[in-house]
DNA sequence: GGAGAAACATACGGTAGCGTATGGTACGCC
DNA sequence: GGCGTACCATACGCTACCGTATGTTTCTCC
């Protein structure tokens, strides 16, 4: 038996994967062994699904930003690695479908801007703990969260070697050390 | 009468506004008000005409960058200022279809990578001139692409009023004045 | 043990889109 | 002035979808 969080989950999956447009009603039911009988048992309509799918995929970013906050401590220095490695995660590594998605759609973009904004008041604090004034902290959040973000949405990657060399002195340049 | 530039044009419309996927080849020939008769005269298939298109953008880009470079001129700081502008211009500001589509297209992917390199080369390269060290220079040329890849991806802005005062200030930590 | 509801499957009509085959027209050229 | 060719329209078969209408099964509850 399929629930509804199955249907989620595919979609979410067949979303981040080609894009909102192509999250099929029909190819959802045979990827998960069922007929369009299923899904229009718990769902009203296609657009239906896209909605409850954003939801979800909102809601654990959301989630994901919270549980990121109750667990940072030490110095700003740590929580600043910390918040790197969220990045990094692979819950959030694909957010380009939502970003193409949220270029036509409104209602996405309003999701999409809010967490934004979210995560980059939470970088922003951050810095501001490190005393940085208000505006330069906003600055260096920008640079941070945007890097994370171009990183994954970009095609060409540094070899292996030079990554490594610069994420540290990356680190050293935004938390003034250089 | 339709020329091949005109379909090619509006593949690059649809491609950039809705994305590979929804480049169709009957609602082109709706939008250039002729039929498909044309269509399969100028053009293979479907694939192909995805295939100039992405080739047909990935030239405009090179040019464009090469523009810039031929006209740079004066002091490093002039031409980084130069080369902002560039990426906040109309004809770079809708990469993320092709983005999004380089995630599952290998080929796409070969052509915005090689386009990225060349973009981050350009500014590594002024920041060279600049007297940074090599890596380092790597460094900063990445902060401020990715910040410009990134701005254009992402759903929130920040207000006109604070965008305005955080530009000098992003220009003066990436150059070393602060 | 019969009723009802939950969770599907099946069958249907309709649209959008792809590619092909074939027909039509205007225009250059000898 | 007939002929080819560039350029497009029409017509067709086929597939992938969407949404709906209507079975079918299983489980529950009285």
């Amino acid at each position: 038996m399929i629930t509804k969080q199955d249907w989620l989950d595919a979609s979410l999956d067949a979303l981040m994967e080609r894009g909102a447009s192509q999250v099929k009603v029909e190819r959802l039911a045979r990827a998960l062994g069922v007929t369009k009988g299923s899904f229009y048992w718990h769902f009203e309509d296609r657009q239906d699904l896209l909605r409850q799918t954003a939801d979800y995929w909102a809601e654990k970013q959301h989630a994901y930003l919270a549980a990121l906050k109750a667990e940072a401590h030490g110095s700003p220095e740590d929580r600043l690695k910390g918040l790197l490695a969220y990045i990094d995660g692979k819950d959030i590594r694909h957010d380009v479908a939502m970003r193409m998605w949220a270029h036509r759609e409104d209602w996405v973009r309003a999701l999409l801007a809010e967490l934004d904004r979210l995560r980059l008041d939470y970088c922003e604090s951050i810095f501001c703990a490190m005393g940085f004034p208000p505006l330069e902290a906003r600055l260096r959040a920008h640079l941070v969260y945007y890097y994370q973000i171009a990183e994954q949405t970009i095609s060409f990657q540094e070899p292996e070697e030079v990554r490594a060399r610069l994420a540290p002195l990356r680190i050293d340049l935004l938390t003034g050390k250089s």
